[in-house]
DNA sequence: TATTGTTATACTCTATAACTATA
DNA sequence: TATAGTTATAGAGTATAACAATA
């Protein structure tokens, strides 16, 4: 994850010819994403979270109570994928699966004291990792920038 | 990868409370480099090439005789992950792998014509394909975005 | 000793088909 | 029949260690 100097320091300083990627506006966030994934996924390390785990034991403490899909559907992932993350947090007693009393096929996800205790820790670490590594844009810009984000996000969604 | 709607058409219209998420950048950029990979997977699909084998292509055309290790480096990729990607190319038969005289470790990489007549139709789809999905964002905003994700990524590499 | 390309391997994320138990 | 959760499986992308040939 640690980012060292790939190049020998007897190269000639090959500098390689991005040009033609670079006029695409995806090559530029697909770089500015493999940063912020990596600042992240080492961000995570010491509470021994994935991203995917991350994310999924926010949303149980912001969401107590929902089911299992609803849960993938937030994630933007498939059913099939979550089972593993929802084991991993339940073997770590981060959260538990209740069943529910009106719908005997549904999970109803809560997060245990333990996940809640975890997720103000990670949130806030995350928080300051994001503040430094965003600190040299202004708000102004951060703000022009999300909102551009959200705008391509909704092209997929239709 | 196309999108189907996955919520039930009876269910109460759960809207997932993001808003811990949504605070980060990372999570619309996330969100947003979602939707360009998908519809640039989409997109060089027919022409039966992947984001790595696609970028590699394009990198190769643009800068003939360099080697995998410099490859490697402009794609930021380890350099066992790129012999498949130019294995794969090489027996598409839309690049060489030329012996260098003057150092017999390394390959020079060179696309032939198959592979240079790709490269021009593959990055003319994908340049329609982006216009498409940044169609709503406007020049001026397009640049902001791009110069801040350059910043990001700056970040990454010291 | 260091580098180029390579093999083997493993982890993460993503995607689909098919099963079970409920509804 | 349809849905919730599950299993199995496969494809991508990414990462490290170790090796042979060469510098």
């Amino acid at each position: 994850m640690e980012k060292q100097r790939k190049t020998s320091p007897t190269d000639k300083r090959f500098r390689c010819n991005d040009e033609t990627l670079q006029r695409f506006v995806g090559y530029h966030l697909k770089r500015a994403f493999n940063v912020v994934q990596a600042d992240l996924t080492h961000t995570l390390k010491p509470f021994e979270l994935r991203k995917l785990t991350y994310s999924a034991l926010v949303l149980i403490v912001d969401n107590p109570g929902l089911s299992q899909s609803q849960l993938a559907d937030a994630m933007d992932i498939e059913r099939p994928n979550l089972v593993v993350i929802v084991d991993e947090l339940e073997q770590r007693e981060l959260i538990l699966r209740e069943r529910v009393p009106t719908d005997r096929r549904a999970y109803a996800l809560r997060a245990t004291l333990k996940g809640q205790r975890l997720y103000k820790r990670t949130v806030a670490a995350v928080a300051a990792h994001e503040e430094a590594l965003f600190a040299q844009i202004d708000p102004q810009t951060r703000e022009t920038v999300v909102a551009a984000l959200m705008l391509i996000r909704s092209q997929g969604t239709g």
